[in-house]
DNA sequence: TATTATGTATAAGAATCTTATGTATATTTG
DNA sequence: CAAATATACATAAGATTCTTATACATAATA
């Protein structure tokens, strides 16, 4: 049974966003299940970050065992789902970690967009 | 000879840039030298982002490796300095990579700050 | 004279991710 | 209906990038 994921690998830019690009998510919509969270980033950046189940699955799992995630297992159509959701730990962490995204986001444009000192 | 940097450790969210910011900052200065690059990133983001010697040497190293940075060795002072400048190989991925560095702002702005559909 | 600043370098280990699997059920397509 | 695709979770091996800790050396400062 091959994979037939078309897998076009990601920027490297990305590695280390993956953490706050999950808890943002579930701070916006209370509570999602793994798959749900791959194809919502999908959807939102039109294709172009795909989370690979790599990736997501051990990142969900430490940060449930860090205290940011609880999870809780439903069964729809005779498949398991795992919904997680923000702990109140987890909520606080996430403002932090939004806050850092900004910081970094203003960061990266100084260094790669840097403003003219004055211009006339 | 203890180093006393207050190594005030970088978000994770750097992970990834390194090569991007170097070859940024090349392209715009025509060639600096190692230490001159962690001095001007930590100028322009005001302290926020240090990048240490262990993770700039290597990338360097790598980039020349890859045929996108040239070197030159001077001497200064008694103190030696490689200089390093992009080659044209270099140049052309420098564009690449800041078109890549867009696209994921872009995208990391849409998963956090998710546009409302329409408001009025 | 001891520390800090300037300047380069590497090695060990941590953290994150890719790639490749594995398992299982439901749905769609040829 | 059989095969492929979609849904849904999981882990292991290896790659990549970075932190932390060193190492060496000279110049400037306290």
């Amino acid at each position: 049974m091959p994979r037939n994921d078309k897998k076009m690998k990601n920027s490297q830019l990305y590695k280390g966003s993956l953490n706050t690009i999950i808890m943002k998510l579930l701070e916006e919509n209370g509570k999602m299940y793994g798959y749900e969270i791959t194809q919502k980033v999908k959807t939102i950046t039109q294709g172009e970050l795909n989370i690979t189940e790599g990736a997501l699955y051990p990142a969900l799992h430490k940060l449930e065992a860090e205290g940011l995630l609880d999870v809780e297992i439903e069964k729809v159509d005779n498949r398991m789902r795992k919904y997680y959701k923000l702990t109140e730990t987890g909520q606080k962490e996430t403002v932090n970690r939004l806050s850092e995204l900004e910081d970094f986001i203003r960061n990266m444009q100084s260094l790669v967009n840097p403003k003219p000192s004055l211009e006339f």
